[in-house]
DNA sequence: AATGCCTTCAACCGCGGGTGT
DNA sequence: CACACCCGCGGTTGAAGGCAT
């Protein structure tokens, strides 16, 4: 179990704290009162947490369950804030927490997901099971709205979300996609195992073998998520829609500029292959299309997003085809 | 090897909303 | 109604580790 704090900001440093809000005090009480509060409130710690403070808190959570966390913290000996501890317990000490990379499945999902509804974390994690609402705004304000700067345009802006649209959700669909075929095919090879196996009445096998095609299925897929439950694409989203194969000829009228350029981009190979299509294949079948963008000034703008990719920004969306 | 800059992410902060008294 | 308490959310901070020079 990973208690152990390589990261974490601040230092372990006991300060008087407001309890209930966990704000450390800006004045307001005479020296005398400060003095006889802080005699009846014991010092609390903040900063990373240590092995010990994670084994009581898990512990204590297993014997009584979570919540009422003031209470819980007072209860379990824990020298900190309710706060502290929900936030501990919920981002870190959980055992559901999902640790790790990203998947594309994920990305996609966050992508559309903020699409939708913006910096609503909790709600975009509620989609995305394991996952913390702390860990989600992380990867978007570290990797989405880094690549953000780099394109020179805010990630919240229209522009940013076309180019993700157009550009980046299509190839972590193909990326996904070729996942999928992986998984399958180990699935497929499990399967004939088995199949074997209950031919020639080797029960004891059986559960071997479907545990090594389901372990061979997992570690093939860039996705464990692909593995178990499969996340809910809710009606009418882009993701769904770019799932069910409707491409790019959803979002944009036609093929567009941006589509052949990318086409020429790959034919000259200029596009990374991190998905072993080349350009991916999503973006292909819009390069078939004719006609524009339905914005002209984002027309105007894929171009010159399009230009920088031929000319010399290619590391940059290398970066983002890297974010699988 | 030493140094400084950059990136990542656990933890903190401030605030608002819900609930109980 | 007013107040206190509690919880959860979104934004921010800063230490650790990675990387470039």
């Amino acid at each position: 179990m990973a208690a152990t704090q390589s990261r974490g900001g601040g230092g372990v440093v006991p300060v008087q704290v407001d309890e209930e809000h966990g704000r450390r005090r800006q004045g307001g009480a005479a020296p005398q009162e400060e003095e006889e509060e802080a005699a009846e409130k014991p010092e609390l710690r903040r900063g990373p947490w240590t092995v010990d403070e994670d084994h009581i808190l898990v512990n204590y959570i297993a014997d009584n369950g979570e919540g009422r966390w003031n209470s819980l913290a007072r209860a379990a000996g824990l020298k900190r804030t309710g706060k502290s501890c929900r936030l501990r317990w919920l981002n870190y000490l959980r055992p559901d927490v999902k640790r790790g990379n990203f998947t594309a499945d994920e990305q996609l999902l966050i992508l559309d997901l903020h699409t939708r509804w913006g910096n609503r974390w909790s709600k975009i994690a509620q989609h995305l099971p394991g996952r913390t609402d702390n860990e989600i705004k992380n990867y978007w304000r570290t990797r989405v709205q880094k690549h953000a700067k780099q394109l020179n345009c805010d990630a919240s802006s229209k522009r940013f979300k076309d180019a993700m649209r157009y550009l980046w959700m299509p190839h972590l669909v193909d990326a996904t996609a070729t996942a999928d075929d992986e998984y399958h095919q180990h699935q497929a090879a499990a399967a004939g195992n088995i199949d074997g196996l209950l031919a020639g009445g080797d029960v004891d096998h059986v559960q071997h073998a479907l545990a090594a095609g389901v372990a061979a299925a997992m570690a093939s897929s860039s996705s464990d998520s692909l593995a178990s439950e499969p996340y809910s694409y809710e009606d009418g989203g882009l993701l769904a829609s770019l799932r069910a194969g409707d491409d790019m000829q959803l979002v944009m009228s036609g093929g567009g500029w941006a589509a052949a350029q990318a086409q020429e981009a790959n034919d000259q190979g200029l596009w990374p292959s991190s998905s072993g299509h080349g350009l991916s294949s999503s973006v292909q079948a819009a390069a078939g299309g004719a006609g524009q963008f339905e914005d002209p000034e984002l027309s105007g703008w894929v171009q010159g997003f399009s230009d920088s990719i031929i000319t010399g920004n290619l590391w940059a969306l290398e970066e983002i085809w890297k974010m699988q």
